[in-house]
DNA sequence: GTAGGTATGTCCGCTACCGCACACTGTCAA
DNA sequence: TTGACAGTGTGCGGTAGCGGACATACCTAC
């Protein structure tokens, strides 16, 4: 698909003006992002940051005793590395590709340039950033109150809207890694999502058949970052809306 | 106390190079405190930014049932606020006066203007929300893996560490709020603490008698945000380490 | 086809925590 | 002195999720 060699397909890069694109494109690397792939470990340097196109990308916290609890999701509507223009130059969370696509990178130092010269690009990233404190502050919220059942169907819904299908490919083993629950209780979860009619899956695949339905079912968390996101990155077309620091 | 009345209290303010310091000082106000005062509320408008030095102010996520959780927790490290500067104008968590005592605040617009220079201000600003960004990552996979014990413990600690006195005047009830728990879940963890001879309470006030042996008690969530906490900004001398972005 | 691995389903006892109810005890004000 | 109340202790049944052990189904490679 030639669609998917667009840069363009991620909002961040889709959202700067044209000369500030045109700029950095030269410099933009697609990848391929494989499953299960490792961008970041924690505490490791930065070398590129990554624009995913059709790609998830999930920032994990890994414990010293190998428990893990996904903190953030990354799709087509962000960027990953950024520690590397908020100064800090390491990441403590690991970034693990969780489904699989393409994405563009970029050089480190080309960012941090690009970042220090205070247009739009900075903007933009600081706005992004924000958006992604909101994900991490509800997921930790959701944590504490929320059932696997309303975990697990916010979940589906964040994937589904980085992506371009409502089908994904992912194991329970490999949600619940992400949940930070057993598997069982994943199995359970989505047990009860398909007796309900909400999705199908078999061996890694799952299909959403009633995405109102799933809505429905899902705790307020999705909803509260969703709209954030939407408040800070959506409506900002290309040179636009980035007067807020003025 | 002369010494409560120092911005220089705040390592944010301390941090800075003296004659950026000494730009903002004519407009830095000190306020008091009060405990349960509403710095922030949900969604709300930022008219000030606040920098506190002997004061603990709580970030919380309030739920639309009323169950709440403490994402983040800010003393005299750090600065509340930083939405503003992020670009969102508005935060989606509510702060909280956890233990009372003095801030300094500035006008948001005079804020954003330092903050638009690009200088010492910009990078510090930026170097201690990525902390911001570790302890609410660290917060959530803390909610999720960790006994209500450590999560107390780690609670304790990090109160400690940004007040001066090894006291502090909070209710179990309240505890429970920011912990996203009940009462008697805090009752009972306090009361082991007490029993170990860890610390000792009554009615409001807590004292902690062995603080080595809080530390043993305590899961590695607190061990993780001092170090990434210190590591970020603690070792930032005036002028000095400002190098990260060129 | 068959074997072996991967993904899922199910059952067990167990523990931490919840929700609720109520008793006790310092503290402070009338 | 005496309420009144905030803060704390405690007990009880209920439940969600854990840890572990296994059974089943499906997919692929030989």
């Amino acid at each position: 698909m030639a669609a998917q060699n667009d840069p363009k397909q991620n909002h961040l890069l889709a959202a700067l003006p044209q000369n500030e694109f045109e700029r950095l494109a030269p410099h933009l690397e697609l990848v391929s992002l494989a499953l299960g792939e490792v961008l970041y470990e924690s505490g490791g340097r930065l070398n590129h940051v990554y624009f995913p196109t059709d790609s998830i990308v999930s920032l994990l916290y890994v414990m010293e005793d190998g428990s893990s609890a996904e903190i953030a999701v990354v799709g087509n509507e962000g960027i990953l590395g950024i520690s590397l223009f908020m100064g800090g130059e390491t990441t403590p969370s690991r970034a693990v590709v969780q489904s699989e696509g393409f994405g563009y990178r970029l050089p480190a130092q080309l960012l941090k340039r690009e970042f220090n010269r205070g247009g739009p690009m900075m903007l933009l990233l600081l706005r992004y950033t924000q958006a992604l404190i909101t994900q991490m502050s509800q997921t930790a919220v959701c944590n504490r109150h929320h059932s696997i059942d309303q975990q697990l169907s916010r979940w589906l819904l964040m994937s589904l809207d980085r992506l371009h299908s409502d089908e994904l490919t992912m194991t329970q083993e490999l949600i619940a890694n992400m949940l930070g629950v057993r598997r069982e209780g994943v199995t359970e979860a989505a047990g009860k999502l398909r007796d309900a009619g909400i999705i199908e899956y078999s061996r890694g695949h799952i299909k959403v058949l009633d995405r109102p339905k799933l809505e429905q079912h899902v705790c307020e968390c999705y909803a509260v970052v969703k709209k954030e996101i939407d408040r800070l990155l959506s409506d900002t077309p290309p040179g636009k809306a980035f007067s807020s620091l003025m």
